[in-house]
This record gives C-alpha cells, sequence and structure tokens, in this order.
DNA sequence: CCCTGATTCGC
DNA sequence: GCGAATCAGG
C-alpha cells in the first residue's frame, strides 16, 4: 500500500490527535504499526512519550549534562500535555486599573460534562458550541446474549474462531479458545477441520444425496 | 504475555 | 523511502 497525499494526511492528524500507532494502522488498512511509526519520524513528526526514551533524568540532566553526548538529534522539549484546559480560576477584570491595556480575552471556568463537552460557562449569555472531543467510534456490543463469549469482534490471531451455532442466532459466536500454534482454531476443532487425507481406494464414495447434491470429483 | 514508540538496516 | 526486525520499557 503506498503513502499517497491521502493517507500521509490521514496519518498526520491521527498521530496528532494522540491515537496509537497501532490503531493508526489499523485505521488506514494495508500498512503495520512499524510502517507507521516509520512513516512518522521520516515525517518529522513531534515523537510521543515512549516507553523505552523516558527511562532515565531525575536531576541528573539539569545538574550535569551541558555537554552534548549526541550533537546531531536536536533536544526535544517536554510533549505538551494532550489537553489544554482554561485555568481553573482567574482574577477579575481589571476594573481597578484605568492605564491597564485591555484585558485579553479570557478563558471561561467551565466544567467537562458527561461525554466530555465542555459545559456553559455561569452567566455565559451564548452557548459556547462545544467542539465535539475526538473520540475513537467503536464498535457496540451486538447483544447481551453473547456476553463473555467470543463475538466477531473479538477475533485475533491467537484464539480459536470456530464458530458456534449460525450466523443470525442471538448466541451465534466462536470457540476462542487458544489456537493451535500455525492453525486457526484449538487443537479440538483442528481435529474436526483438518483430516487426513486417504489413499483413493480407502475412501467411501459419500452416499447419494436426494437432490443430486454437489458433485463429487 | 500483552502493549507502547524508537531505531536500525536491508531492500 | 519503506517497513520488518529488533530493542527497550510499561
Amino acid at each position: 500500500m503506498a503513502w499517497t497525499d491521502e493517507r500521509i494526511d490521514q496519518l498526520k492528524s491521527m498521530w496528532e490527535k494522540g491515537m496509537t500507532a497501532s490503531q493508526i494502522a489499523e485505521e488506514l488498512g494495508g500498512v503495520s504499526r512499524n510502517a507507521v511509526i516509520g512513516k512518522a519520524h521520516r515525517l518529522g513528526l513531534q515523537s510521543r512519550p515512549s516507553p523505552v526514551r523516558e527511562g532515565k533524568d531525575d536531576a541528573v540532566v539539569p545538574a550535569a549534562a551541558p555537554a552534548e553526548p549526541r550533537a546531531e538529534t536536536a533536544p526535544r522539549p517536554a510533549p505538551a500535555p494532550r489537553v489544554a484546559l482554561p485555568a481553573p480560576e482567574r482574577p477579575a477584570p481589571a476594573a481597578a486599573a484605568p492605564d491597564a491595556p485591555p484585558a485579553p480575552p479570557q478563558p471561561q471556568i467551565r466544567s467537562i460534562g458527561p461525554g466530555g463537552f465542555l459545559r456553559q460557562a455561569p452567566g455565559e449569555t451564548s452557548a459556547p458550541i462545544p467542539p465535539a472531543p475526538p473520540r475513537r467510534l467503536v464498535p457496540a456490543k451486538p447483544s447481551p446474549e453473547i456476553a463473555g463469549k467470543t463475538s466477531l469482534l473479538d477475533l485475533n490471531e491467537r484464539i480459536c474462531k470456530w464458530p458456534l451455532g449460525h450466523p443470525g442466532e442471538p448466541d451465534f459466536h466462536f470457540c476462542g479458545a487458544p489456537v493451535n500454534p500455525g492453525f486457526p482454531y484449538c487443537v479440538a476443532h483442528c481435529g474436526q477441520a483438518y483430516q487426513a487425507q486417504l489413499p483413493r481406494r480407502d475412501r467411501r464414495p459419500p452416499p447419494p444425496l436426494p437432490f443430486g447434491g454437489p458433485r463429487v470429483r
């Protein structure tokens, strides 16, 4: 899959929103997590707190580190906080200071409501029209019967995909046991899914189907 | 084990 | 430029 301008824009946008490389890769499709990370770096996107990178630095850095061990990598400023909430408190607008320049627009005191929207500030007359916080959409759980069972959405490389029940039934789900490595099913279901091929002479011809079933070669 | 991002290096 | 492999940490 090629890095088209559109996909690069999507990558930039999602990276800056703070989505993980895995999420971005999944969303874009056709690329791996590593590809996303590699591309992000090549694009010069700002790196983010990595579990690896921030291993040390207590009081060590300011104390004795004017000498740069590596002159190549520019010093990375501390990552900005992902959300900047308005200051919790503000002094009243300067009515007692006639000489003071006009106060810059003051951030309103707002609180966060359920769902992440910004509540209207007290005394605020016009609706703030809160920008909906970017949220990652996740599929809703289909039905209560499926609770605790392995649904289609739970499938991955390492759990058994053997279907139990039938699609459309309320409790249709999948086995979910750990797979037999290298196979899509657990050991038990591999036993059902795969059968040793017998020599021709040992094969029993299938009984004739009443409706003239699929042709057997 | 699962996950994360960073880095390297052969292509 | 690309991304799998690898590293290193949570």
